[in-house]
RNA sequence: GGCCCCGUAGCUCAAUCGGAUAGAGCACGGGAUUUCUAAUCCCGCGGUUGCAGGUUCGAGUCCUGCCGGGGUCGCCA
């Protein structure tokens, strides 16, 4: 167990054997405040009327030895550590496998798999599907950092009408070029289709309805549209050439897809095809129709009541007998299921306009009788807006995953060393620009909606990726100086006072486990992103402020431990958020 | 209309089962570099936490009702 954790459940063993109770609750002190740790005595006073001075000695007594100077200001207790528990800290922390900040043991009973980015085959990926693929990288190295097993699914919507839509678009107004002699990526390509496509059915539906139809009417009946149903109906009974077509055209998207997915180093254990999975979903669904778990209404489609768990009716299967985006749904489920029995959690990362879809799922999974339905967690995030509003394909303001990496490569490229080699410089405004992309997208709550503003939300300096980055660089260039001097950490005994900047730093350092646990659980990369940029913060002043190799022993090997455990700790963060990780800046 | 999410400084965001004087970044103004990388640091400016009640030692946080924004609601994915 982590330092932190150990500690913490030491002292509050013993307090149960005081009799103390309630227990105090342990938060750190704010840094307006003297101290590292507060204790909460708010409800304990008031539940025991005793004399406050006499339940702060029975609180204390376990800590004597480590605790420096403590205050009473009303119901909260700070304390402080003396320089020997922080000298034992850092020990620690950088010597012991376990207890120190890689693979804190926290969760090895779990066994988690996390779905995303699930993608459409139509269109490249956009900004949204960039915070999608973010969070879930990071979820996914949360859990891996406290110890679980992790199973990375991406679950590709390779059906459907939009993907007819850019078939017929090709067909129309590309066919016979290939991406290749287009000069694009496949997933660009692909898009450029289903663009054009949308473009010309627009003009059809504007016709229409200037010749007297109502939109609804128009929107049906345009001769494209009909088309493109044509072709969803001939790709469902098989038709060769559109198989070929549907199976060409997603190898196109695959290939363009792949290469974003390494540039931005996330690679998936199992990937999922609605073309594959929809038929189980289907299955599940008969079946449950001839126990009587689902009913068929008179025009023949298929619908679970689900007015008891208070979500209405939903359809399973069109009157037509071709099944709905959640029928898919339910044979993902299962199929997962199937091929990883373990799972203790199966976690969904998907935007927030499918909460009601989720709960449906959930609901309708615990219908079937399926035990695993209490294990799936959704991951909603909020909507990356611009400041115009929502994004808009049809207005063009579709902020283009490529496009925004390779703006902000250049953006960073701007501020590197022109000492260096072209290829030093390109290799760091990659790790920088990415950086501070995804740090951008994981600061921020994943419930809430992100606004976007190109010229101005994404900066390389202050709250951001490259902050840290470069905290981290600095220390590193620092204890290899060090090290060239033959100076280790932590080599003597400990200085008698420490520096309240050292105590800042050393505050953090000693919280980093609770908040990757906090984290964690709460699948809530932000609470990283934000711990990561105050502990650089603390890192930076003491770096600006205090020297450490011009400074005496034992001071200065205590402040090279200092900057070696930051190093290890802002390593584990940058590790979680999956910021890119340079040597140099 | 029903249900869900959100509303905090000019802008973008924090605030750990309800806790101390609501904190950061950007922007703006001032300052720091013979010394470990200035993508840094320090100081200043900036608030009726959408509104009105309620619960209690204590409310940005919980409850009720409004206001504003977004999402979603039987054959799109």
């Amino acid at each position: 167990m982590p330092f932190w954790h150990e500690q913490i459940a030491k002292w509050e063993a013993s307090w149960r054997e005081e009799q103390i109770d309630p227990l105090p609750r342990i938060s750190l002190t704010p840094s307006n405040r003297r101290g590292t740790l507060t204790l909460n005595l708010f409800p304990l006073l008031k539940a025991q009327k005793e004399d406050p001075q006499k339940i702060v000695n029975k609180i204390l007594s376990p800590l004597s030895g480590v605790v420096q100077c403590q205050e009473l200001v009303k119901g909260f207790l700070n304390i402080s550590f003396t320089p020997t528990f922080w000298g034992d800290f850092l020990r620690e922390a950088l010597h012991h496998p376990t207890t120190g900040y890689t693979q804190l043991r926290l969760a090895e009973r779990e066994h988690i798999m996390v779905e995303y980015p699930s993608p459409n085959t139509n269109k490249p990926l956009h900004l949204g599907h960039l915070r999608n693929l973010c969070l879930g990288e990071s979820v996914s190295r949360l859990w891996e950092q406290v110890g679980a097993r992790v199973v990375r699914a991406n679950l590709v919507n390779d059906r459907g009408i939009h993907i007819s839509k850019s078939m017929l678009g090709w067909k129309r107004f590309f066919a016979p070029l290939t991406p290749q002699e287009a000069g694009k990526k496949g997933d660009h390509f692909v898009g450029d289709c289903y663009v054009a496509f949308e473009k010309a059915y627009r003009t059809e539906v504007e016709n229409l309805v200037a010749k007297g139809l109502t939109e609804a009417e128009a929107l049906v009946q345009a001769p494209l549209f009909q088309e493109a149903q044509a072709l969803l109906r001939a790709w469902e009974a098989g038709e060769t050439q559109t198989i070929a077509l549907w199976r060409t055209m997603n190898e196109w998207v695959y290939a363009g897809f792949e290469t974003t997915f390494q540039r931005l180093a996330v690679k998936f254990d199992r990937t999922y095809y609605e073309s594959e999975t929809y038929k189980c979903g289907k299955e599940i669904v008969e079946e449950a129709l001839r126990r009587g778990i689902f009913f068929r209404s008179e025009d023949g489609a298929v619908w679970a009541d689900l007015t008891p768990e208070g979500l209405g009716k939903k359809i399973l299967l069109r009157r037509d007998g071709t099944s709905v985006y959640i029928t898919q749904d339910l044979g993902t489920a299962e199929i997962k299921h199937r091929e990883y029995p373990t799972l203790t959690r199966s976690i969904y990362v998907i935007g927030n306009e499918q909460d009601h879809h989720m709960h449906l799922l959930k609901a309708l999974l615990k219908k079937l009788g399926k035990e695993y339905a209490d294990k799936i967690y959704h991951l909603s995030y909020g909507m990356v807006e611009l400041p115009s509003g929502r994004m808009k394909t049809r207005e063009g303001t579709v902020v283009d995953a490529d496009d925004l990496l390779d703006e902000m490569h250049a953006r960073a490229y701007e501020l590197t060393d022109t000492e260096l080699s072209t290829a030093e410089r390109h290799a760091i405004a990659e790790a920088v620009g990415q950086a501070a992309i995804r740090f951008y997208l994981l600061r921020v709550d994943p419930a809430k909606n992100i606004v976007f503003d190109p010229a101005e939300s994404i900066d390389l300096k202050g709250f951001t990726g490259p902050f840290i980055q470069y905290g981290y660089v600095r220390a590193k260039k620092l204890l290899e100086k060090a090290a060239e001097r033959g100076l280790a950490p932590l080599t003597t005994e400990y200085p008698p006072e420490l520096h309240s900047i050292e105590e800042s730093l050393l505050q953090y350092l000693y919280a980093l486990p609770s908040f990757l646990e906090s984290a964690t659980y709460n699948l809530n990369p932000s609470l990283v992103a934000h711990y990561g940029y105050e502990l650089t913060r603390r890192y930076n002043e003491m770096y600006q402020l205090l020297p450490v190799l011009s400074s005496e022993e034992p001071q200065r090997s205590f402040r090279l431990g200092l900057v070696a455990t930051y190093l290890r700790a802002i390593h584990t963060v940058m590790e979680v958020l999956a910021l890119p990780i340079p040597e140099k800046m």
